[in-house]
Parts: C-alpha cells; structure tokens; sequence
DNA sequence: CATTGACCTGGAGCGCACTCCAGGTGGAAT
DNA sequence: ATTCCACCTGGAGTGCGCTCCAGGTCAATG
C-alpha cells in the first residue's frame, strides 16, 4: 500500500481531485507519477507533501507563498535557511491570527450574555 | 465629537470607505443620516454596530450571515433569541477555527525544528 | 474666481482559489 | 459486447468580498 489512486488520494489529503489536479498544473505538486493509461498515482510522499500543503492552507498562506515554499523544498539543503525563514514568518502570522480571533471571541461572547442579560 | 464623516468613520472603524457604501449597499448599514450636501454622516451608534460588524467579519462569518445578523439587529426583543443562536453558532466555529490553528501550528513549528536539526 | 479635496453615484473590474464542463480513454464487471 | 466508472484534458465559470473608475457636486481655501 504505497501507491493512491487521484480518488484515494483525495479522500486521504483532504483535496478533491479537482484541486489536486489544479495544484499540479500550477506547480505546487511536482513530478507526479503516471500509469501506462495516463492517470496519475499518488506516492506516500506525494500524500506527506499534501499534508503540508494542508497545514499551509489551513493557516492561511496563499498560494503564491506556498508555490515559493515548493521551489524551496525542490531545492537542496542550501534552501533549509529560507525554507526556515518562510516557516517561521508564517507562524508568527498564525500566532497573530490566534491572537485575533481570541479577541474577537471575547466580544462575541461577551454580547452573547448582554442579549443573555436582556431577556 | 458624535458625528463622523466617511473618512474618519473609515479611519475608526478599519472599513475603506468603499466597503461602508458597499455594507450600506447591500444592506448591513441602514439608515445612515445624510447632510444637506448629501454626504454620509456616521454616529456613535454607527460606530458601534461596524465594530459589531468588524468582529464577525475578523472571525469568518460570510457576509450573508451578518446580513441576516443585521435584519435580526433591526428587529426588537422578541429576535434576541435568534440572534443569541446566531452568535452561538458562530462562537462554536471561532472555537473551532482556533483548534486548528493550534493544531496546524504546532505542525509547523516542528517542521522548523526539523529543518534545524538538519542544518 | 479658480482650484482643491472630500465626497457622491452606478456600475464595471479584480484577485483568489477553486470548481465545473464537454468530450474522450481505458480497464473491469455483467 | 456493452455498460460502467474512474479518470483524462483544456478551458470556462463561479463565489466571495471587495476595489476601482468615470463623471459629477459642493464648500472651503488661496
């Protein structure tokens, strides 16, 4: 059990097929592998780089961020400082994202037990 | 100091100046007096309800939802329960956007501590 | 009196990230 | 043998949330 139909590899990374093919196309996925008819078989490293490609996404990074980390990570060790520097200036925004949304949360709740306090 | 024009409106509330004609637009502002120029003129009032509204927004709700929020907002007590349900439900998403965040971060920082470790 | 600048309107345009579609292929099941 | 299904391609379309534009108004400033 090593090799994904697009179908399998869909269910598993969470993208649907459309997307993966869409991620292919602009180059967030390289070097995927073909059958004799032409369809496309998903590694186990193909799935560990989509879930990368996931935890990304679900951060926020946009596209274009992620299409730079890729050219990075085709790269060799020689890229592990800026693949480092993309990662943590990332993070820095997901803190700043938690941040906010906890803030905001407050509010939330805080008009949910005002309306609380009318009735 | 109760009366605000568009661009100090804009300033206080984070909206550009376009996004306050489109939200009065679409309906998420109602009743937003007008000078003898014709010219917007915000309250505090106002103000309360866009950072009501830059709230929801900072946490993912759809603009479809607040336009909803909003029809509930013009409604009188007898919509509060609703709007608590609304709030609640939403409360429930922020809490689950904040689990995945962490979540997801978590996974990043490890990778930077990976990429270190090799380098 | 001319210019400037903040604002007005209706409507078009944009960026992002997909998502869908038409038309076709190739292997497996009935 | 034919039906079915998962998949293929290039390209068009979608939904969201703004953002920009042309052309105009009005009040204040130099």
């Amino acid at each position: 059990m090593s090799f994904y139909s697009p179908g399998e590899t869909a269910e598993k990374s969470g993208f649907s097929i459309d997307t993966l093919r869409y991620y292919e196309k602009i180059g967030l996925l390289s070097d995927i592998a073909r059958n004799a008819a032409g369809r496309r078989v998903f590694t186990d490293d193909d799935l560990a780089w989509l879930h990368m490609l996931r935890c990304l996404r679900e951060t926020g990074m946009p596209i274009a961020e992620m299409l730079r980390f890729s050219e990075l990570a085709r790269g060799g060790e020689e890229t592990f400082k800026e693949r480092v520097e993309l990662l943590e200036a990332h993070d820095r925004r997901v803190e700043e994202q938690i941040a906010v949304l906890q803030t905001q949360q407050k509010h939330i709740q805080w008009k949910i037990g005002f309306y609380r306090s009318l009735a």
